[in-house]
RNA sequence: GGCGCGAUAGCAAAGCGGUUAUGCACCGGAUUGCAAAUCCGUGUAGGUGGGUUCGACUCCCGCUCGCGCCUCCA
Protein backbone atom coordinates (compact mmCIF):
# COMPACT_ATOMS: atom_id res chain seq x y z
CA UNK A 1 0.00 0.00 0.00
CA UNK A 2 1.73 3.12 -0.95
CA UNK A 3 1.54 6.27 1.95
CA UNK A 4 2.41 9.45 1.08
CA UNK A 5 3.55 11.89 3.48
CA UNK A 6 0.83 14.49 3.37
CA UNK A 7 2.12 18.29 4.14
CA UNK A 8 -1.67 19.20 5.27
CA UNK A 9 -1.98 16.85 7.74
CA UNK A 10 1.73 16.50 8.34
CA UNK A 11 1.72 12.84 8.42
CA UNK A 12 2.20 9.53 6.08
CA UNK A 13 -0.94 8.34 5.31
CA UNK A 14 -2.38 5.28 3.24
CA UNK A 15 -2.74 6.78 -0.50
CA UNK A 16 -6.56 5.98 -1.55
CA UNK A 17 -7.45 7.53 -4.90
CA UNK A 18 -10.70 9.96 -5.13
CA UNK A 19 -11.71 7.47 -8.17
CA UNK A 20 -10.43 4.18 -7.77
CA UNK A 21 -7.73 3.42 -9.97
CA UNK A 22 -6.65 6.55 -10.95
CA UNK A 23 -5.13 9.62 -10.19
CA UNK A 24 -5.25 13.18 -10.76
CA UNK A 25 -2.38 15.17 -10.28
CA UNK A 26 -1.39 18.90 -10.35
CA UNK A 27 2.38 20.70 -9.71
CA UNK A 28 3.42 23.76 -10.07
CA UNK A 29 5.94 24.56 -12.65
CA UNK A 30 8.77 27.10 -13.78
CA UNK A 31 7.71 30.69 -14.01
CA UNK A 32 9.65 31.37 -17.67
CA UNK A 33 11.37 34.05 -17.57
CA UNK A 34 14.95 32.22 -16.86
CA UNK A 35 17.16 29.32 -17.30
CA UNK A 36 16.34 26.72 -14.93
CA UNK A 37 18.11 26.07 -12.38
CA UNK A 38 19.27 23.04 -9.96
CA UNK A 39 15.82 23.84 -7.80
CA UNK A 40 13.64 23.56 -11.04
CA UNK A 41 15.35 20.16 -11.76
CA UNK A 42 14.72 18.61 -8.33
CA UNK A 43 11.00 19.43 -9.20
CA UNK A 44 10.81 18.26 -12.25
CA UNK A 45 12.44 14.81 -11.21
CA UNK A 46 10.83 14.29 -8.06
CA UNK A 47 7.17 14.85 -9.41
CA UNK A 48 8.20 12.50 -12.61
CA UNK A 49 9.41 10.15 -10.31
CA UNK A 50 5.86 10.26 -8.11
CA UNK A 51 4.03 10.14 -12.06
CA UNK A 52 6.24 7.45 -12.83
CA UNK A 53 5.56 4.88 -9.60
CA UNK A 54 1.88 5.89 -9.24
CA UNK A 55 1.66 4.29 -12.88
CA UNK A 56 4.12 1.46 -12.26
CA UNK A 57 1.64 0.75 -9.10
CA UNK A 58 -0.67 0.34 -11.79
CA UNK A 59 -2.86 3.51 -11.45
CA UNK A 60 -3.88 5.48 -14.35
CA UNK A 61 -2.75 8.93 -14.17
CA UNK A 62 -3.35 12.59 -15.39
CA UNK A 63 -0.20 14.91 -14.45
CA UNK A 64 -0.98 18.40 -15.24
CA UNK A 65 2.36 20.42 -14.68
CA UNK A 66 1.99 24.14 -15.31
CA UNK A 67 3.59 27.14 -17.10
CA UNK A 68 3.44 30.59 -15.51
CA UNK A 69 3.89 32.65 -18.38
CA UNK A 70 2.81 36.04 -16.89
CA UNK A 71 4.06 38.02 -14.22
CA UNK A 72 5.52 41.18 -12.76
CA UNK A 73 9.00 39.46 -13.55
CA UNK A 74 8.78 38.04 -16.78
CA UNK A 75 7.23 41.38 -18.12
CA UNK A 76 9.89 43.12 -16.09
CA UNK A 77 12.55 40.85 -18.01
CA UNK A 78 11.09 41.26 -21.37
CA UNK A 79 11.28 44.93 -20.84
CA UNK A 80 14.70 44.88 -20.31
CA UNK A 81 15.74 42.66 -23.19
CA UNK A 82 13.31 44.81 -25.06
CA UNK A 83 11.55 41.91 -26.51
CA UNK A 84 7.87 40.90 -26.55
CA UNK A 85 6.56 38.79 -23.47
CA UNK A 86 5.19 35.77 -25.74
CA UNK A 87 9.18 36.09 -27.13
CA UNK A 88 10.47 35.66 -23.50
CA UNK A 89 8.14 33.08 -22.49
CA UNK A 90 8.09 30.79 -25.79
CA UNK A 91 12.48 30.58 -25.61
CA UNK A 92 12.43 29.71 -22.27
CA UNK A 93 9.80 27.22 -22.82
CA UNK A 94 11.83 25.51 -25.21
CA UNK A 95 14.81 25.52 -23.11
CA UNK A 96 13.05 24.29 -20.17
CA UNK A 97 11.95 21.24 -22.12
CA UNK A 98 15.35 20.79 -23.10
CA UNK A 99 16.92 20.21 -19.72
CA UNK A 100 13.44 18.19 -18.66
CA UNK A 101 14.13 15.77 -21.95
CA UNK A 102 17.79 15.81 -20.93
CA UNK A 103 16.88 14.88 -17.31
CA UNK A 104 14.72 11.56 -18.45
CA UNK A 105 11.70 13.63 -17.54
CA UNK A 106 8.43 12.40 -19.17
CA UNK A 107 6.24 14.68 -20.49
CA UNK A 108 2.95 15.61 -18.54
CA UNK A 109 -0.47 14.85 -19.89
CA UNK A 110 -0.75 18.48 -19.73
CA UNK A 111 1.11 21.97 -19.46
CA UNK A 112 -1.22 24.45 -19.33
CA UNK A 113 -0.18 27.94 -19.96
CA UNK A 114 -1.68 30.87 -17.41
CA UNK A 115 -2.76 33.40 -20.53
CA UNK A 116 -4.41 30.94 -21.81
CA UNK A 117 -6.92 30.38 -18.64
CA UNK A 118 -7.47 33.60 -18.12
CA UNK A 119 -11.62 33.39 -18.56
CA UNK A 120 -11.59 31.01 -16.30
CA UNK A 121 -10.20 32.97 -13.87
CA UNK A 122 -12.39 35.22 -14.68
CA UNK A 123 -15.10 33.23 -14.22
CA UNK A 124 -13.33 31.87 -10.58
CA UNK A 125 -13.19 35.75 -9.08
CA UNK A 126 -16.71 36.33 -10.23
CA UNK A 127 -17.80 32.99 -7.74
CA UNK A 128 -15.55 34.11 -5.31
CA UNK A 129 -17.40 37.85 -5.60
CA UNK A 130 -20.29 35.98 -5.48
CA UNK A 131 -19.28 34.43 -2.53
CA UNK A 132 -18.28 37.85 -0.36
CA UNK A 133 -14.93 36.19 -0.69
CA UNK A 134 -13.80 38.87 -2.97
CA UNK A 135 -13.93 42.89 -3.42
CA UNK A 136 -12.60 45.64 -5.58
CA UNK A 137 -10.61 48.42 -4.02
CA UNK A 138 -10.68 52.13 -6.05
CA UNK A 139 -7.76 51.75 -8.15
CA UNK A 140 -9.27 48.71 -9.63
CA UNK A 141 -7.36 45.78 -7.90
CA UNK A 142 -9.80 43.08 -6.60
CA UNK A 143 -8.38 41.42 -3.83
CA UNK A 144 -9.03 38.09 -2.26
CA UNK A 145 -10.39 38.71 1.63
CA UNK A 146 -8.08 36.41 3.60
CA UNK A 147 -10.21 36.76 7.20
CA UNK A 148 -13.45 35.56 5.44
CA UNK A 149 -12.22 32.19 4.22
CA UNK A 150 -12.26 30.12 7.66
CA UNK A 151 -9.59 27.61 6.84
CA UNK A 152 -7.10 29.99 6.09
CA UNK A 153 -3.63 29.27 7.91
CA UNK A 154 -4.19 25.36 7.36
CA UNK A 155 -1.74 24.17 4.86
CA UNK A 156 1.09 25.50 6.44
CA UNK A 157 0.00 26.02 10.15
CA UNK A 158 -0.10 29.79 10.33
CA UNK A 159 -2.55 31.29 12.18
CA UNK A 160 -3.53 34.54 10.86
CA UNK A 161 -2.81 36.62 14.10
CA UNK A 162 0.84 35.55 14.40
CA UNK A 163 1.61 36.46 10.31
CA UNK A 164 3.69 39.86 10.60
CA UNK A 165 2.56 41.17 7.71
CA UNK A 166 4.50 44.47 6.91
CA UNK A 167 7.69 43.32 8.95
CA UNK A 168 9.99 42.99 5.70
CA UNK A 169 7.48 44.26 3.19
CA UNK A 170 5.53 47.42 2.94
CA UNK A 171 1.82 46.58 2.91
CA UNK A 172 -0.53 47.70 0.11
CA UNK A 173 -3.31 50.67 2.51
CA UNK A 174 -5.80 49.66 0.14
CA UNK A 175 -6.20 46.06 1.63
CA UNK A 176 -8.79 45.65 4.44
CA UNK A 177 -6.59 42.89 6.07
CA UNK A 178 -2.52 43.05 4.78
CA UNK A 179 -2.63 39.59 4.34
CA UNK A 180 -5.22 39.78 1.56
CA UNK A 181 -4.32 38.59 -1.66
CA UNK A 182 -4.31 40.27 -5.45
CA UNK A 183 -6.83 37.90 -7.84
CA UNK A 184 -6.49 40.42 -10.33
CA UNK A 185 -4.57 43.72 -10.95
CA UNK A 186 -5.73 46.85 -12.80
CA UNK A 187 -4.17 47.69 -16.35
CA UNK A 188 -1.02 50.09 -15.94
CA UNK A 189 0.71 51.32 -18.70
CA UNK A 190 2.82 49.53 -21.08
CA UNK A 191 1.66 46.00 -18.89
CA UNK A 192 -0.67 43.49 -21.00
CA UNK A 193 -3.81 43.41 -20.11
CA UNK A 194 -7.13 41.56 -20.69
CA UNK A 195 -10.77 42.87 -20.58
CA UNK A 196 -13.10 41.66 -17.57
CA UNK A 197 -16.02 42.72 -15.48
CA UNK A 198 -13.55 44.63 -12.56
CA UNK A 199 -11.99 46.60 -16.01
CA UNK A 200 -9.20 45.84 -17.98
CA UNK A 201 -6.39 44.17 -15.75
CA UNK A 202 -4.05 40.63 -15.62
CA UNK A 203 -4.33 37.74 -13.50
CA UNK A 204 -2.85 38.02 -9.85
CA UNK A 205 -0.29 35.05 -8.98
CA UNK A 206 -2.58 32.05 -7.16
CA UNK A 207 -5.22 32.58 -9.31
CA UNK A 208 -3.80 30.51 -12.60
CA UNK A 209 -3.18 27.49 -10.58
CA UNK A 210 -6.89 27.08 -9.05
CA UNK A 211 -8.34 28.12 -12.58
CA UNK A 212 -6.72 25.51 -14.39
CA UNK A 213 -6.56 22.38 -12.32
CA UNK A 214 -9.89 22.71 -11.75
CA UNK A 215 -10.55 22.93 -15.70
CA UNK A 216 -8.05 19.70 -16.14
CA UNK A 217 -8.78 18.25 -12.90
CA UNK A 218 -11.89 18.78 -11.36
CA UNK A 219 -12.57 20.79 -8.93
CA UNK A 220 -11.40 18.20 -6.02
CA UNK A 221 -8.41 15.92 -7.53
CA UNK A 222 -6.04 13.49 -5.18
CA UNK A 223 -2.61 15.50 -5.09
CA UNK A 224 -1.02 19.09 -5.35
CA UNK A 225 2.68 19.24 -5.44
CA UNK A 226 5.57 21.64 -5.44
CA UNK A 227 8.64 23.08 -3.82
CA UNK A 228 8.43 23.55 -0.17
CA UNK A 229 9.08 27.42 -0.89
CA UNK A 230 5.23 27.53 -2.63
CA UNK A 231 3.73 25.99 0.98
CA UNK A 232 2.68 29.80 1.87
CA UNK A 233 2.29 31.82 0.90
CA UNK A 234 0.79 30.16 -3.10
CA UNK A 235 -0.65 26.57 -1.99
CA UNK A 236 -2.18 27.94 0.84
CA UNK A 237 -4.00 30.92 -1.21
CA UNK A 238 -4.39 28.17 -4.15
CA UNK A 239 -7.12 26.51 -0.93
CA UNK A 240 -8.87 29.34 -0.32
CA UNK A 241 -9.91 30.40 -3.87
CA UNK A 242 -10.29 27.21 -4.68
CA UNK A 243 -12.12 25.90 -2.03
CA UNK A 244 -14.04 29.34 -1.86
CA UNK A 245 -15.11 29.55 -5.17
CA UNK A 246 -16.24 25.61 -5.65
CA UNK A 247 -17.73 25.30 -2.05
CA UNK A 248 -15.69 21.83 -1.76
CA UNK A 249 -12.70 20.40 -1.12
CA UNK A 250 -9.44 21.55 -3.32
CA UNK A 251 -7.00 18.26 -2.62
CA UNK A 252 -6.64 15.62 -0.57
CA UNK A 253 -2.84 15.04 -0.63
CA UNK A 254 -0.52 17.49 -0.39
CA UNK A 255 3.17 17.07 -1.53
CA UNK A 256 6.56 19.41 -1.13
CA UNK A 257 9.46 18.67 -2.05
CA UNK A 258 13.05 19.91 -0.51
CA UNK A 259 15.51 22.94 -0.97
CA UNK A 260 18.41 22.58 -2.90
CA UNK A 261 21.46 23.97 -0.82
CA UNK A 262 24.71 25.49 -1.81
CA UNK A 263 26.61 25.67 1.03
CA UNK A 264 23.96 24.68 3.85
CA UNK A 265 21.45 27.59 2.45
CA UNK A 266 19.00 27.98 0.37
CA UNK A 267 19.76 27.87 -3.75
CA UNK A 268 17.52 30.59 -4.76
CA UNK A 269 17.50 33.29 -7.48
CA UNK A 270 16.61 36.24 -5.08
CA UNK A 271 20.28 34.99 -3.09
CA UNK A 272 21.26 34.74 -6.18
CA UNK A 273 23.09 31.35 -5.36
CA UNK A 274 21.85 29.31 -8.26
CA UNK A 275 23.29 27.50 -11.11
CA UNK A 276 21.81 26.28 -13.59
CA UNK A 277 20.59 23.42 -15.35
CA UNK A 278 22.67 23.58 -18.44
CA UNK A 279 25.76 24.76 -16.65
CA UNK A 280 25.76 21.35 -14.68
CA UNK A 281 25.41 19.27 -17.98
CA UNK A 282 28.41 20.87 -19.21
CA UNK A 283 30.30 18.97 -17.08
CA UNK A 284 28.20 16.00 -15.57
CA UNK A 285 26.06 13.21 -17.92
CA UNK A 286 22.23 14.17 -17.25
CA UNK A 287 22.06 10.79 -15.57
CA UNK A 288 24.25 11.87 -12.97
CA UNK A 289 22.47 14.62 -12.53
CA UNK A 290 19.32 12.49 -12.22
CA UNK A 291 20.68 10.06 -9.87
CA UNK A 292 22.04 12.79 -7.19
CA UNK A 293 18.80 14.20 -7.04
CA UNK A 294 17.34 10.75 -6.51
CA UNK A 295 19.78 9.39 -4.10
CA UNK A 296 18.15 11.95 -1.68
CA UNK A 297 14.86 11.75 0.10
CA UNK A 298 12.66 14.26 -1.77
CA UNK A 299 11.32 15.67 1.38
CA UNK A 300 15.07 16.06 2.59
CA UNK A 301 17.58 19.24 1.92
CA UNK A 302 19.80 18.13 -0.89
CA UNK A 303 23.06 19.96 -1.01
CA UNK A 304 24.74 20.66 -4.15
CA UNK A 305 29.00 20.84 -4.98
CA UNK A 306 30.73 19.16 -7.28
CA UNK A 307 31.93 17.01 -4.92
CA UNK A 308 28.89 15.56 -4.20
CA UNK A 309 28.55 15.01 -7.95
CA UNK A 310 31.29 13.39 -8.63
CA UNK A 311 30.47 10.83 -5.81
CA UNK A 312 27.10 10.17 -8.03
CA UNK A 313 28.97 10.15 -10.77
CA UNK A 314 31.26 7.25 -9.24
CA UNK A 315 28.05 5.40 -7.86
CA UNK A 316 25.99 5.18 -10.98
CA UNK A 317 29.42 3.87 -12.88
CA UNK A 318 29.43 0.94 -10.42
CA UNK A 319 25.63 0.08 -11.78
CA UNK A 320 26.35 0.59 -15.17
CA UNK A 321 29.75 -1.86 -14.83
CA UNK A 322 27.46 -4.43 -13.34
CA UNK A 323 25.27 -4.60 -16.37
CA UNK A 324 28.30 -4.43 -18.55
CA UNK A 325 29.61 -7.91 -17.20
CA UNK A 326 26.10 -9.63 -17.92
CA UNK A 327 24.70 -8.30 -21.04
CA UNK A 328 21.71 -8.91 -21.33
CA UNK A 329 18.31 -9.75 -21.14
CA UNK A 330 15.98 -6.97 -21.99
CA UNK A 331 14.53 -5.00 -19.06
CA UNK A 332 11.57 -7.26 -17.25
CA UNK A 333 10.63 -7.12 -13.38
CA UNK A 334 9.96 -10.63 -11.33
CA UNK A 335 7.98 -8.82 -8.71
CA UNK A 336 8.19 -12.29 -6.58
CA UNK A 337 12.02 -11.70 -6.77
CA UNK A 338 13.20 -10.09 -3.48
CA UNK A 339 15.41 -7.35 -4.33
CA UNK A 340 11.66 -6.58 -6.37
CA UNK A 341 9.73 -6.63 -3.02
CA UNK A 342 12.25 -4.36 -1.34
CA UNK A 343 12.19 -2.10 -4.04
CA UNK A 344 8.61 -1.58 -4.03
CA UNK A 345 8.34 -1.54 -0.18
CA UNK A 346 11.38 1.59 -0.19
CA UNK A 347 8.98 3.32 -2.51
CA UNK A 348 5.77 2.68 -1.67
CA UNK A 349 6.97 4.03 1.64
CA UNK A 350 6.92 8.07 0.88
CA UNK A 351 8.66 7.57 -1.86
CA UNK A 352 11.87 6.30 -0.78
CA UNK A 353 13.67 6.38 -3.35
CA UNK A 354 17.47 6.11 -1.52
CA UNK A 355 16.49 2.85 -0.17
CA UNK A 356 15.57 2.14 -3.41
CA UNK A 357 18.70 2.87 -5.16
CA UNK A 358 20.33 0.93 -2.10
CA UNK A 359 18.62 -2.11 -3.57
CA UNK A 360 19.99 -1.94 -7.00
CA UNK A 361 23.44 -1.80 -5.29
CA UNK A 362 22.68 -4.73 -3.84
CA UNK A 363 21.50 -6.04 -6.81
CA UNK A 364 24.24 -5.00 -9.30
CA UNK A 365 26.82 -6.67 -6.74
CA UNK A 366 24.59 -9.90 -7.22
CA UNK A 367 25.28 -9.10 -10.56
CA UNK A 368 28.58 -8.99 -10.33
CA UNK A 369 28.76 -12.37 -8.99
CA UNK A 370 26.75 -14.31 -10.42
CA UNK A 371 26.93 -13.01 -13.79
CA UNK A 372 23.31 -13.66 -14.41
CA UNK A 373 21.25 -12.47 -17.12
CA UNK A 374 17.89 -12.83 -15.88
CA UNK A 375 19.23 -10.46 -13.07
CA UNK A 376 20.78 -7.73 -15.17
CA UNK A 377 17.18 -7.22 -16.70
CA UNK A 378 15.88 -7.38 -13.41
CA UNK A 379 18.23 -4.67 -12.23
CA UNK A 380 17.75 -2.35 -15.38
CA UNK A 381 13.44 -2.81 -15.19
CA UNK A 382 14.13 -1.57 -11.31
CA UNK A 383 15.75 0.78 -12.52
CA UNK A 384 13.95 2.23 -15.31
CA UNK A 385 11.12 3.06 -12.86
CA UNK A 386 13.52 5.90 -11.65
CA UNK A 387 14.25 7.14 -15.29
CA UNK A 388 18.34 5.15 -14.66
CA UNK A 389 20.28 2.67 -16.77
CA UNK A 390 18.26 2.99 -19.94
CA UNK A 391 21.50 3.43 -21.50
CA UNK A 392 24.29 1.05 -22.97
CA UNK A 393 26.53 0.80 -20.32
CA UNK A 394 29.19 1.32 -22.79
CA UNK A 395 27.91 5.01 -24.12
CA UNK A 396 27.82 5.74 -20.21
CA UNK A 397 30.93 4.89 -19.31
CA UNK A 398 32.65 6.11 -22.54
CA UNK A 399 30.78 9.77 -22.80
CA UNK A 400 32.38 12.50 -22.38
CA UNK A 401 30.96 16.19 -21.05
CA UNK A 402 31.22 19.03 -23.34
CA UNK A 403 33.96 19.98 -20.79
CA UNK A 404 37.15 17.75 -20.26
CA UNK A 405 37.09 14.40 -22.41
CA UNK A 406 40.07 15.98 -24.75
CA UNK A 407 40.88 13.06 -26.49
CA UNK A 408 38.15 11.19 -28.76
CA UNK A 409 36.97 7.73 -29.06
CA UNK A 410 39.00 7.35 -32.28
CA UNK A 411 42.46 8.72 -30.18
CA UNK A 412 41.58 6.19 -27.54
CA UNK A 413 41.13 3.52 -29.39
CA UNK A 414 44.17 3.89 -31.74
CA UNK A 415 46.28 4.47 -28.57
CA UNK A 416 44.88 1.32 -27.28
CA UNK A 417 45.96 -0.62 -30.30
CA UNK A 418 49.62 0.93 -30.12
CA UNK A 419 50.20 -0.21 -26.46
CA UNK A 420 48.28 -3.85 -27.61
CA UNK A 421 51.37 -3.93 -29.69
CA UNK A 422 53.38 -3.38 -26.66
CA UNK A 423 52.14 -5.25 -25.12
CA UNK A 424 52.45 -8.15 -27.59
CA UNK A 425 56.51 -7.11 -27.02
CA UNK A 426 56.05 -7.27 -23.62
CA UNK A 427 57.50 -4.10 -23.73
CA UNK A 428 55.37 -3.03 -20.40
CA UNK A 429 57.44 0.04 -20.12
CA UNK A 430 56.08 1.53 -23.44
CA UNK A 431 52.70 -0.16 -22.69
CA UNK A 432 52.32 1.23 -19.27
CA UNK A 433 53.30 4.68 -20.21
CA UNK A 434 50.56 5.04 -22.96
CA UNK A 435 48.15 3.71 -19.96
CA UNK A 436 49.63 6.79 -17.74
CA UNK A 437 48.78 9.23 -20.33
CA UNK A 438 45.42 8.23 -20.76
CA UNK A 439 44.74 8.41 -17.10
CA UNK A 440 46.38 11.87 -17.16
CA UNK A 441 43.59 12.48 -19.43
CA UNK A 442 41.03 11.25 -17.76
CA UNK A 443 40.63 7.64 -19.54
CA UNK A 444 41.06 4.29 -17.89
CA UNK A 445 41.50 1.10 -19.09
CA UNK A 446 40.78 -1.94 -17.97
CA UNK A 447 42.80 -5.32 -19.56
CA UNK A 448 40.19 -8.27 -20.02
CA UNK A 449 40.59 -11.79 -21.87
CA UNK A 450 38.94 -10.33 -24.48
CA UNK A 451 41.07 -7.44 -24.78
CA UNK A 452 41.19 -4.05 -23.29
CA UNK A 453 38.59 -2.19 -22.41
CA UNK A 454 38.14 1.78 -21.78
CA UNK A 455 36.04 4.11 -19.91
CA UNK A 456 36.04 7.89 -18.33
CA UNK A 457 37.87 8.37 -15.15
C1' G B 1 8.35 37.45 17.70
C1' G B 2 5.23 33.12 15.56
C1' C B 3 5.35 28.36 13.13
C1' G B 4 8.05 24.16 11.26
C1' C B 5 12.23 20.87 10.04
C1' G B 6 16.89 18.69 11.00
C1' A B 7 21.55 16.95 13.81
C1' U B 8 23.84 9.26 11.72
C1' A B 9 30.75 6.90 10.65
C1' G B 10 36.20 10.83 6.47
C1' C B 11 32.04 12.47 2.86
C1' A B 12 26.94 11.49 1.17
C1' A B 13 22.50 9.16 2.80
C1' A B 14 18.34 5.42 4.59
C1' G B 15 15.70 1.96 7.59
C1' C B 16 15.07 0.15 12.36
C1' G B 17 13.40 -0.47 19.98
C1' G B 18 17.60 -5.95 20.34
C1' U B 19 20.45 -9.12 14.21
C1' U B 20 25.32 -6.07 7.62
C1' A B 21 21.75 -0.26 5.21
C1' U B 22 23.72 1.55 0.68
C1' G B 23 27.32 4.54 -2.26
C1' C B 24 32.07 7.24 -2.52
C1' A B 25 36.84 7.37 -0.17
C1' C B 26 40.37 4.34 2.92
C1' C B 27 42.94 -0.40 4.44
C1' G B 28 44.11 -5.92 3.89
C1' G B 29 43.55 -10.33 0.63
C1' A B 30 42.24 -12.87 -4.16
C1' U B 31 42.78 -11.81 -9.35
C1' U B 32 46.34 -9.11 -12.84
C1' G B 33 52.91 -8.73 -16.14
C1' C B 34 51.65 -4.30 -13.18
C1' A B 35 47.03 -1.93 -13.04
C1' A B 36 41.77 -1.22 -13.66
C1' A B 37 37.16 -3.70 -12.93
C1' U B 38 35.31 -7.52 -9.83
C1' C B 39 35.12 -10.68 -5.54
C1' C B 40 36.35 -11.71 -0.21
C1' G B 41 37.48 -9.31 4.42
C1' U B 42 37.91 -4.84 7.56
C1' G B 43 34.34 0.60 10.28
C1' U B 44 32.81 -0.28 18.19
C1' A B 45 28.36 6.12 13.41
C1' G B 46 24.20 8.26 15.61
C1' G B 47 24.96 16.65 18.70
C1' U B 48 24.35 17.02 24.27
C1' G B 49 21.91 16.10 29.32
C1' G B 50 18.06 13.39 31.43
C1' G B 51 13.76 9.84 31.23
C1' U B 52 10.86 5.29 29.64
C1' U B 53 12.57 0.07 28.76
C1' C B 54 15.38 -6.22 30.25
C1' G B 55 17.47 -3.36 26.07
C1' A B 56 17.35 3.14 22.37
C1' C B 57 20.75 5.76 16.97
C1' U B 58 15.43 4.44 16.92
C1' C B 59 10.15 6.55 21.89
C1' C B 60 9.57 11.11 25.57
C1' C B 61 11.51 15.82 27.76
C1' G B 62 15.29 19.72 28.25
C1' C B 63 19.60 22.03 26.04
C1' U B 64 22.94 23.39 22.06
C1' C B 65 23.74 24.09 17.05
C1' G B 66 21.99 24.42 11.92
C1' C B 67 18.13 25.31 8.36
C1' G B 68 13.38 26.92 6.44
C1' C B 69 8.63 29.70 6.13
C1' C B 70 6.15 34.25 7.91
C1' U B 71 8.08 38.98 0.84
C1' C B 72 8.89 37.06 -5.19
C1' C B 73 11.07 32.07 -5.21
C1' A B 74 10.86 24.94 -7.11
Amino acid sequence: MLKIYNSLTRAKQDFVPITPGSVRMYVCGMTVYDHCHLGHARVLVVFDLVQRWLRASGLRVTYVRNITDIDDKIIKRALENKESIGDLTNRFIAFMNDDAAALGVEKPDHEPRATEYVPQMLELIGRLEKNGLAYQVPDGDVNFSVRKFPGYGKLSGKALDDLRAGERVDVDGTKEDPLDFVLWKHAREGEPSWPSPWGDGRPGWHIECSAMSSVLLGEHFDIHGGGQDLQFPHHENEIAQSEGAHQCRFVNYWMHNGFVRVDDEKMSKSLGNFCTIKEILRKYDPEVLRFFILRAHYRSPLNYSDTHLDDARQALSRLYTALRTANTDPPSIDWDEPHALRFRDAMDDDFNTPEACAVLFDLAAELNRSKSATLAGQLRGLAGLLGLLGRDPQVFLQAAPSEGGELTAEQIESLISERAAAKAQKDYTAADRIRADLLSAGVVLEDGASGTRWRRA
